[in-house]
DNA sequence: GTCGTGATAGCCT
DNA sequence: GGCTATCACGACG
């Protein structure tokens, strides 16, 4: 399968998000390859958006953001989990896509390792920090071009036919942005952290 | 199965 | 000093 090339990431963030669900996520580790069927996406577009990092301003953490698309955003969250999100647009408007959950295709030995309190497949990867603590996703990554075959990128896969569409999870704060339908999910899998009511 | 709660640390004002 | 794009556990039934 191919990479994903830049211009993939180049366009508008929640077409980039709806099109990212059944791709695949590849992580090599020491260990051995580790791959994740992209299930979850969520997307955070521009200063305007109150439940973006970038609504306040460009700062130290979330520069990537406001860089050139197909670059990993790494961050921490609730001070124990990362959070990986893939950088979309042009350079200077900030926005990403989070990804929120996957399906094991490869690895799951490896994944499970880390994950010791997982019990079956789709607890490995069912929600945004075990995804990271499963493929050791650390805020080394922060910045990484996923564009090119390394320690992170991601593959094309088939595309979901059955995608549910939502507002986004945790973001109450963000008063009338925490409405908007910004998170996709594919319906027919069983390893989406969260479905809708 | 669903619900409520506390852990925990880096980032921003 | 207040906040946070979460997780896992225990109490229910």
């Amino acid at each position: 399968m191919a990479i994903l090339s830049r211009d993939f990431y180049d366009r508008p963030t929640l077409e980039v998000a709806k099109s990212l669900l059944g791709k695949i996520l590849i992580r090599e580790l020491p260990e051995g390859e580790t791959a994740l069927r992209i299930v979850e996406t969520e997307a955070y577009i521009g200063g305007d958006d109150k439940a973006c990092h970038a609504s306040k301003g460009m700062t130290a953490r979330n520069r990537v953001m406001f860089g050139e698309p197909g670059h990993a955003y790494v961050y921490l969250i609730y001070g124990m989990y990362n959070c990986l999100n893939l950088v979309t647009e042009k350079n200077s408007f900030p926005a990403a896509v989070l990804i929120r959950a996957g399906e094991p295709i490869n690895g799951e030995k490896i994944m499970m390792s880390r994950r010791s309190k997982a019990k079956k497949p789709c607890d490995i990867a069912s929600g945004p920090g075990k995804l990271c603590a499963a493929m050791n996703i650390t805020r080394e990554l922060n910045g990484a071009d996923v564009c090119i075959k390394g320690g992170l990128y991601v593959e094309d896969g088939l595309m979901v036919e059955n995608v549910v569409v939502c507002p986004r999870i945790g973001v109450d704060y963000a008063g009338e942005d925490a409405l908007r339908p910004w998170r996709f999910y594919d319906k027919n899998s069983p390893c989406v952290s969260k479905r809708a009511k």
